[in-house]
RNA sequence: GGGUCGGUGCCCGAGUGGUUAAUGGGGGCGGACUGUAAAUCCGCUGGCUCUGCCUACGUUGGUUCAAAUCCAACCCGGCCCA
């Protein structure tokens, strides 16, 4: 990406980290320039309405999808109004974006629980200084359910809404095209999703929409929709798909690259402290506020002040630091002195029978090893209980006495003070 | 609906009756090295309180001492035809 290019006109606080703007934003008609449509709507005292749709698929929400919501919370701040749309029905559908397959449909139940989960890891009810939308200033969030209008349209409706594209207005989206190139089903219910997502923006009259570069395409044909329904057309404005912890493939639970918002700061500074160098400066620009000129050059410096602001975010400036302190004493010291007093997250030994060997141990601890992995994982070295390795997976432990209070180490990332509750 | 080809472990992809948890690659994980990085090298990569026992090659049955490999039906998909 190149800061700067959208920034002619638009304040920073908005055009930080754009991927893509349109219409662009040197546009001749000043009505499609956004600029021209932020000082309009100051002057009116009209706040923008700008649309997120978020797809109750997943419970967890990482970093992948936060800067998406801190650039939903910055215009939320400069007074406009953040209109969330849960896309409880599409996601019956399933966005096919970035899809290789069909994906399978949700039910009506696990939308509305994982919708929930949404809104918590969003802030609700929480600190706003911590929470990343804004839930409490009157007018700057509605929150809505796709359902609301899409449950009702009837046939004859989607019939209209079906004869405002072509097959191959969908087949030139990237995604369908692949696939169809490549002989992978494609399911007819699946062009629906893109008209649907774009009908969202008529019924909720967004001014603007805002989502990943892989969604211009659904953004792009709600701006159709919106013209076919005598609308102004909103702005789509897009960012960029932030890389995963392996620096290469986007942020994806399926990947296993993620950075959940709901980690504890420990786990969250480890591994942001350890993310490919290349990435380092867009995680910056992305997820923080922080003025890139102002950072140490030195590569891991800048990484560290990276990892630090960004665990700080979420868990406050005392937790980071701690978390700080703690990454460097548990993996400084190969197996120092040093893991005894850090601060790890915990893991019960309430689940396990004495007397236990080390590998069934280490699977019945909950903490997503298998006990033949852990036994693998033991052979091969990897494996320490308060820095020391263990080399046998069938080494006895007679009571969980002996065990309370150890620290667990697998690999170098995972730390899991053991616990007898 | 007809014809035809195909469905193998996280992914791709070998295998076509018998040392098989199943060649190879990718990815992932662990170790060495290092900046807790990259690159490189080595190892591991179904599950199970495990010197053994389970479960696996779309599904279900069948043939056989023995099947991912043979047969049948069914399910799913690609392509061609309608």
């Amino acid at each position: 990406m190149t800061p700067g290019t959208f920034s002619e006109a638009l304040p920073a606080w908005l055009s930080r980290g754009l991927a893509d703007l349109f219409p662009a934003a040197a546009a001749a008609d000043p009505d499609q320039r956004l600029a021209d449509r932020l000082a309009e709507a100051a002057i009116a005292s009209r706040p923008l309405r700008i649309k997120l749709g978020i797809d109750p698929t997943g419970a967890e929400i990482h970093l992948g999808h936060s800067l998406l919501f801190r650039k939903l919370r910055a215009f939320q701040d400069a007074g406009h109004t953040a209109v969330l749309i849960i896309g409880d029905f599409t996601a019956r559908i399933g966005d096919p974006t970035g899809k290789s397959s069909t994906r399978v449909q949700l039910d009506a139940a696990m939308v509305d629980a994982n919708a929930a989960t949404y809104l918590r890891q969003l802030g609700q009810g929480q600190d706003p200084q911590r929470s990343l939308l804004d839930f409490s200033t009157p007018g700057r969030l509605e929150v809505r359910r796709n359902s609301e209008w899409l449950a009702s349209l009837d046939l004859a409706m989607v019939i209209d809404l079906l004869a405002t594209s072509t097959v191959g207005q969908m087949l030139a989206k990237e995604d369908f095209g692949r696939r169809y190139g490549s002989g992978t089903p494609i399911s007819l219910h699946e062009f629906l999703y893109p008209l649907l997502q774009g009908y969202d923006s008529v019924a909720v009259q967004a001014d603007v929409e805002l989502g990943g570069t892989d969604q211009k395409f659904n953004v792009a044909m709600g701006r159709d929709l919106q013209r076919h329904a005598g609308q102004r057309p909103q702005f789509g404005l897009l960012l960029p798909i932030l890389p995963g912890l392996d620096g290469v493939q986007k942020m994806s639970k399926s990947l296993g690259n993620i950075v959940g918002l709901e980690e504890d700061p420990l786990s969250m500074y480890s591994k942001l402290e350890k993310v490919p160098d290349a990435v380092v400066d867009d995680y910056l620009t992305l997820l923080t506020d922080l003025d890139l000129a102002d950072l140490p050059a030195d590569p891991r410096e800048r990484q560290r002040a990276m990892a630090l602001e960004i665990t700080r975010q979420r868990h406050g400036p005392e937790a980071a630091s701690q978390a700080q302190a703690d990454a460097a004493r548990l993996v400084g010291g190969a197996g120092g002195s040093g893991a005894a007093d850090a601060e790890v997250p915990e893991a019960s030994l309430a689940a396990v029978n004495f007397p236990a060997r080390a590998f069934y141990l280490i699977g019945a601890v909950g903490i997503g090893v298998t006990s033949s992995e852990a036994k693998r994982r033991i052979q091969e070295g990897g494996v320490r209980l308060d820095g020391e390795k263990l080399s046998d997976p069938n080494q006895m432990f007679a009571s969980a006495a002996e065990l309370e209070g150890k620290v667990l180490q697998l690999g170098k990332k995972t730390f899991r003070r053991l616990v007898a509750g």
